[in-house]
DNA sequence: ATGAAAGCGCTAACAT
DNA sequence: ATGTTAGCGCTTTCAT
C-alpha cells in the first residue's frame, strides 16, 4: 500500500506475466481483450505508474525535451516555451524549459544537456551564442527556433522571416508618408538584428531614400533606458526623424520615454514602431504599433519537428507568418 | 566512440571495477589516490557521464525538483522560479517548472508529479486550488511557497506576511493625507486577497476611519481592463476616493488608465498603489508606487526548505520581508 | 496471445 | 581499499 506498486504487483494481481503488463501499458503488442480489461483493472486497482526509470533505462528514452531559453523573464520566450509545452503535452512529452539567464547559467545547462536525460532539444539561443551547445547537443535531435542562419541550414529551425519583417514594418511608416526613418537597434551581434536592418535598408533604397548612419543607433542592449538614450542621440541631429523602428517593444517603449521627456508627443511628433508585440505593447500609453511574432506556433512548431526528426523524418525548414500591429504610436 | 560510453567501459579502461568507479563519482567510499586519479582520466578519455535511469533506477532519486507554476508569462512567478533554479543547481538540483496555464494544463503535470520522476515539488499553487496537488503529491517532499494558510500548518511554506504589507500600503496613503482610501482587490477566493483586505481594513480602522464597501471594489480577474472598470465604478461615487490601493501592479495600471481616461490626474488627483512591483511598475508612466516581494528570495527560500525537508530535517515555516517601492502614482 | 528470461547502467551490500 | 554480485523496474527478444 505505502510503498508504489511495481510492475511486478500488477502481474500478480491481474494474474499475468510482468510482459503482458508491459504490452498493455505500451500498446507493442497485441493482447487479447479479456487480459488487456484484467490488466487495467488491476492498474487502477493499485493506482500503478510505470516508473520512469525503469522504463528509460530499457528504452533509452525519457520523453523530456530540452527547451533552452536565454532569459525567462522575457515574456517572448515565455510565448515560444508556452507553445511547445502545448503540443508537446498531447505527444505525450515534458518540456524542461532552462533559463540561461544571459549565459550566466551555462554551466548547469550543459549539464542537463549531457546528462542524457532529454531525448531532444529545443534551442532558443541565438546565434552567436550557439556553438557551445552545438558541440554538447551533437548526435542528439535538435532544432534551432526562433533565429536561423544560412550556414546552419543542415540544422531544422523554425523562425519568423525578419528580415521581410522589418521592411514591411519600415513600408508602413513610408506608406504614412515619413522620409526621415530611424533605426534603434539592438546589438548587431545578434542575427535578427542585422536582418532587421538589412530589412530596414531595402525598405529605403526601395522607396530611393539614402540610408543614413547618423540615423541609424545601435544600443548594445535591449533596455528602457538604451531606448531612452537612443532617442536623445537622434532628436540632437540636425534634421531628426520623423519616425523610429525600434527592433524591439522595449527599445520603442524607452524611444518613446525619451522622445516625451525632450517634449515631443507620439506619434504627432514622432511615430515609433516596436517589434514583438508583448503583452506591455498594448497597455502602454500610447499603445504600441508593432510587429508581432506568432510566438507560441513557433513553439509548437519547434516540437513537432523535433519530433518528426526523432522518428527519423527529414522536417526542413520552417519560416511562419508575421504580422503588422497597428495600433497608436505611428 | 559514437554510442555512449557506460561505467562498464570506464571501469575497463582504468583497470579497476565498476564499483570502484562508482565510488569515486559519487564519493561514497574512500578510494585511494592513485586509483581515483586512473578512474578520474578514464572519465575525462571517455566523457563519460552517468546514465541517469541507471542512477535513478538504484538510487530511487532522480535530483529534479517539481515546480508547479500558476502562469510563466507573469513575471511575478518568473522572478520566483530564477530564484529556486539558481539555488538548486548549485546544490546539484535541476528544476523543472511545469506552467499550469490557468488549471489548462492540470492534466499533463499531474502525470509528471504522479510518474514519480521528481524528488519533491514547490507548489505555487494559490491555496483555493491545491487540493488536486495536495492529494497527487502525498508522501512527497513539498513546500507552499508564496502563500500559506494556517490550517496547512503541517506543510513547511515560504511567504510574504500579505496582511502586513497591505497595511503599510494604506498606512503609507493616510500618512500621506488620504481619508478616502479604496481597495480594488482581485478575487477572493485567493487566499492572500482575503489577507490584503483585512489589512486594508486594519489600518483604516487603526486610524479611525470606517470601511465603507462602496470603497471595496472586487474585480474578480487580474486584469487591466478590470482595473479600469473598478476606476470608473468607484469615480460614480458620491464621494470619490482621493487613494487606490490596487492588490497587483496589473490592477494598478487599469486603474490608473480608468482615471486618466475620466480626466483625473495620478497622483495629483487620485494617488494609486500598486502591488508586486513587476518590472513595468518601473516603466509606466507615472511609475507605480507599489509593495514590493523579494521573489528571487521566495523562490531561492522554498528550495532550501525543500531539500533540508529531503534530508528529514524539520524545516518550519519562513515570512520573508516586503517592501514598499515608493515611486510616482502615491 | 502469453510467458520466461536476458539485459539496460547503476548503486550498495557483502566479501575479501 | 577493492572486487563480486544482487537487485532497482522495465522492455524486448525468444520460446511456446
Amino acid at each position: 500500500m505505502s510503498t508504489k506498486p511495481s510492475i511486478n504487483a500488477v502481474a500478480h494481481q491481474a494474474g499475468v506475466s510482468i510482459a503482458t503488463v508491459s504490452r498493455v501499458l505500451t500498446g507493442s503488442k497485441p493482447v487479447s481483450a479479456e487480459t488487456r480489461l484484467r490488466v487495467q483493472a488491476a492498474v487502477q486497482a493499485l493506482g500503478y505508474r510505470a516508473n520512469p526509470f525503469g522504463r528509460g533505462l530499457s528504452t533509452g528514452r525519457s520523453g523530456v525535451l530540452l527547451m533552452l531559453v536565454p532569459d525567462f523573464a522575457n515574456p517572448y520566450y515565455a510565448e515560444i516555451v508556452r507553445g511547445a509545452v502545448s503540443v508537446a503535452r498531447q505527444r505525450g512529452y515534458t518540456v524542461l524549459p532552462v533559463d540561461l539567464e544571459g549565459s550566466a547559467n551555462n554551466e548547469a545547462s550543459l549539464q542537463v544537456l549531457q546528462s542524457g536525460l532529454p531525448d531532444g532539444v529545443i534551442n532558443l539561443v541565438p546565434v552567436h551564442e550557439r556553438a557551445a551547445w552545438a558541440k554538447a547537443a551533437e548526435g542528439r535531435p535538435w532544432v534551432h527556433c526562433s533565429e536561423f542562419q544560412p550556414d546552419e541550414m543542415s540544422i531544422p529551425h523554425v523562425s519568423i522571416d525578419h528580415r521581410q519583417a522589418a521592411t514591411d514594418a519600415v513600408q508602413y511608416l513610408l506608406n504614412r508618408g515619413h522620409r526621415r526613418i530611424a533605426l534603434v537597434n539592438s546589438d548587431e551581434r545578434f542575427l535578427y538584428a542585422r536582418q532587421r536592418r538589412e530589412g530596414y535598408e531595402l525598405a529605403l533604397r526601395r522607396a530611393d531614400i539614402a540610408v543614413e548612419t547618423g540615423r541609424i543607433r545601435t544600443t548594445g542592449t535591449n533596455s528602457y533606458a538604451a531606448g531612452s538614450l537612443a532617442a536623445a542621440a537622434l532628436l540632437s541631429l540636425v534634421t531628426p526623424p520623423t519616425a523610429v523602428f525600434a527592433v524591439s517593444d522595449t527599445l520603442a517603449i524607452g524611444v518613446i520615454k525619451g522622445l516625451r521627456r525632450a517634449g515631443r508627443r507620439v506619434p504627432e511628433d514622432t511615430a515609433v514602431v516596436g517589434f514583438d508585440d508583448v503583452p506591455i505593447a498594448e497597455v502602454f500609453e500610447p499603445a504600441l504599433t508593432t510587429v508581432g511574432q506568432p510566438m507560441q506556433d513557433l513553439g509548437a512548431a519547434a516540437v513537432v519537428m523535433l519530433l518528426g526528426q526523432m522518428e527519423g523524418q527529414i522536417v526542413g525548414h520552417r519560416i511562419l507568418p508575421h504580422r503588422l500591429v497597428v495600433r497608436e504610436s505611428a
